[in-house]
DNA sequence: TGGGGTCAG
DNA sequence: ACTTCTGACCCCA
């Protein structure tokens, strides 16, 4: 992002500070020896000519998030772009890839792939003879013998998905001066990891054949027993460290996270999946235990083996929760803390603003603003000072505690000024909720958050399946998914579909991004997930968005337009005119016997 | 629903 | 000196 700004940079070494940290650094920094989360004077240490930019407010961030992924979800037919963090990015292009299937001649010569349904011309041209990118396993030519192969559907759609990639990471480079990485397979984790490969501005497609054959495994498996098991996503470090002890047995030595840096973690994937009796009840057994999910083993037992049924969802209209936080070296005082509250506070009621309040321009008399979503609840989390010397040394180490309460609805007045509504919330409800959490004396802070969470929608022309163009994307995709039904009778259920993903990190630096492409293949599948997803989505949002509606789209124009005071409603937390308030609390009534 | 844990970037 | 500033999802009572 700083790089994209100002291109000069990207020929220095650049990391971004928060506090006494560089929380990321581009490439040309990690050249050097940076890495990621470096205390800023070892850093300058390693590297005088570091250039440090302040990276505290992520404001800026957050834009650039936002514009990254609205110019991908251009390029999807089914909106399914799912962010992961602040730069990565999946696409689901199964479509796309299922539309374009029936009309090239892969194999062979120039091909034209088709990016808009209701426009043939608009698309690009490509040679349906190569994969574009890199490979893996790499190979020593380029050429495909699509029709020779053990896997000759699969291996057609993720080519298309690999040039579609190429086409899009020139686009985004072009249009938006991000570079990008990009992973394509079949699901989220076979392209998230594939998407690690060839940083910083390329991308790597997870080859066929995909299932075993005649006891050779398939690439995917091949790929994933190759990783050290901490890198494996939704395997963090508690469930990494459980492993470990379990394959080594337990030593002291084992529980040192140090030993396990980057690249020093000495259990891979395959020494966890091929241990004796390893399978989804022994990993429960390792894994489970009170608090832990349910069917952890079996999930995990698929992550091992490359499998990951979960979809590639389509953005949140709003997000769940919105927090603000600062770390300190002391906070001791309630004075101390009434400030932080104070600055922690104008920022959240900013977010607030930015993120809950937008637009509507779906009105005919023209634009209104409204609130997209009333959180009914306010949290207050700090952490505690390790105490010198207290407790054993690793078990009571730096956890958050917390209080939350209801959100009063004096927050969401249009009239009154932010700085009073913030005293308010502060006086009125924070200090209080701080009192709950701490003493008046004896306690030191080194960190304190404010969330906002417990979101209500009102109702919007985002909710799935209200869109207009919903049902025409759908009758489109059975159009186009026709012919592959009547080829693929005798295709196992399992066989992949055609997916996409992107990740970028622009978020941080523009360093790089990376986007993972990712190829569903089965359409056996697609079918009933569709029509299962299709129904899903209608029947959940008419009955969830209808009923908040009326209340709080009427609620919200009416204290936007008319109402200096506004009476709280103690069941939704909605702000509306005094009048109002006897019809509205008859539609809590009725509506939710 | 309140409080906490894990995972991720 | 497992640190920064988040956000998502899961579990239990």
């Amino acid at each position: 992002m700083f790089e994209a700004a100002n291109p000069a940079l990207k020929s220095l070494p650049l990391g971004v500070q928060q506090k006494q940290i560089i929380v990321t650094c581009n490439y040309e920094a990690r050249r050097r020896g940076l890495r990621k989360l470096q205390l800023i004077r070892e850093a300058k240490e390693m590297c005088p000519e570091l250039v440090v930019v302040n990276g505290e407010n992520l404001s800026k961030f957050r834009d650039a998030s936002k514009e990254l992924y609205k110019f991908l979800e251009s390029f999807t037919w089914n909106r399914k772009v799912e962010r992961l963090g602040m730069d990565e990015v999946w696409l689901d292009v199964t479509d796309i890839v299922a539309y374009n299937e029936g009309m090239v001649r892969c194999g062979n010569g120039n091909a034209w792939l088709c990016l808009d349904r209701d426009d043939p011309m608009k698309g690009f041209g490509f040679d349906a003879g190569t994969i574009a990118g890199e490979k893996y396993p790499k190979s020593e030519t380029n050429r495909m013998d699509v029709e020779g192969c053990p896997e000759p559907e699969l291996v057609r759609r993720l080519l298309l998905a690999s040039h579609l990639a190429t086409h899009i990471r020139h686009k985004l480079e072009e249009e938006k001066g991000y570079t990008a990485t990009v992973g394509i397979s079949t699901n989220k984790l076979l392209s998230k990891l594939a998407g690690n490969m060839h940083k910083p501005k390329n991308q790597t497609t997870l080859m066929p054949p995909y299932s075993s054959r005649d006891g050779q495994e398939g690439n995917p498996q091949v790929f994933m027993d190759g990783h050290a098991i901490g890198k494996i996503p939704g395997i963090g470090f508690k469930l990494a460290q459980k492993l470990r002890n379990h394959i080594l047995g337990v030593t002291a030595d084992i529980n040192d996270p140090s030993l396990y840096g980057d690249n020093k973690d000495p259990i891979t994937v395959k020494d966890v999946r091929t241990y004796p009796g390893m399978g989804p009840q022994l990993l429960d057994r390792l894994l489970g235990g009170p608090g832990s999910e349910k069917r952890l083993g079996a999930k995990v037992w698929g992550l091992l083996n490359g499998i990951d049924d979960s979809e590639v969802q389509r953005a949140k209209r709003v997000p769940t929760q919105i927090s603000i936080e600062d770390s300190y070296g002391r906070l001791e005082t309630v004075s101390e803390v009434k400030k932080e509250l104070l600055i922690l506070t104008t920022s959240l009621i900013h977010r607030m603003h930015i993120d809950l309040f937008e637009d509507d321009d779906d009105d005919l008399a023209g634009k209104r603003k409204k609130w997209l979503a009333y959180p009914k609840t306010i949290r207050l989390s700090t952490r505690p000072r390790n105490i010198e010397g207290s407790i054993s040394h690793n078990v009571y180490m730096s956890k958050r505690i917390s209080r939350s309460a209801p959100l009063p609805g004096f927050v969401f007045s249009l009239k009154e000024r932010v700085d009073a509504i913030v005293v308010k919330l502060v006086n009125e409800t924070l200090m209080s909720m701080f009192r709950r959490l701490h003493g008046s004396k004896g306690w030191n802070l080194s960190l304190m958050n404010v969330c906002v969470t417990n979101m209500v929608e009102t109702a919007g022309d985002d909710t799935p399946g209200r869109g207009r163009d919903i049902g025409r994307m759908f009758r489109h995709q059975e159009e186009a998914l026709k012919a592959w039904r009547v080829e693929d009778r005798d295709v196992p259920p399992e066989t992949p579909n055609t997916t996409m993903s992107m990740s970028e990190e622009a978020r941080k630096l523009g360093e790089e991004k990376a986007y993972v492409a990712k190829g569903e293949d089965s359409i056996l599948k697609a079918e009933p997930s569709a029509g299962g997803d299709a129904t899903r989505g209608l029947s959940s949002s008419a009955a969830s968005a209808d009923m908040t509606e009326v209340d709080y789209e009427d609620g919200g124009e009416w204290f936007a337009e008319e109402c200096d005071e506004g009476e709280l409603c103690h069941i939704c937390g909605a702000v509306m005119p005094s009048f109002a308030m006897a019809a509205h609390n008859r539609f809590h009534i009725v509506g939710t016997d």
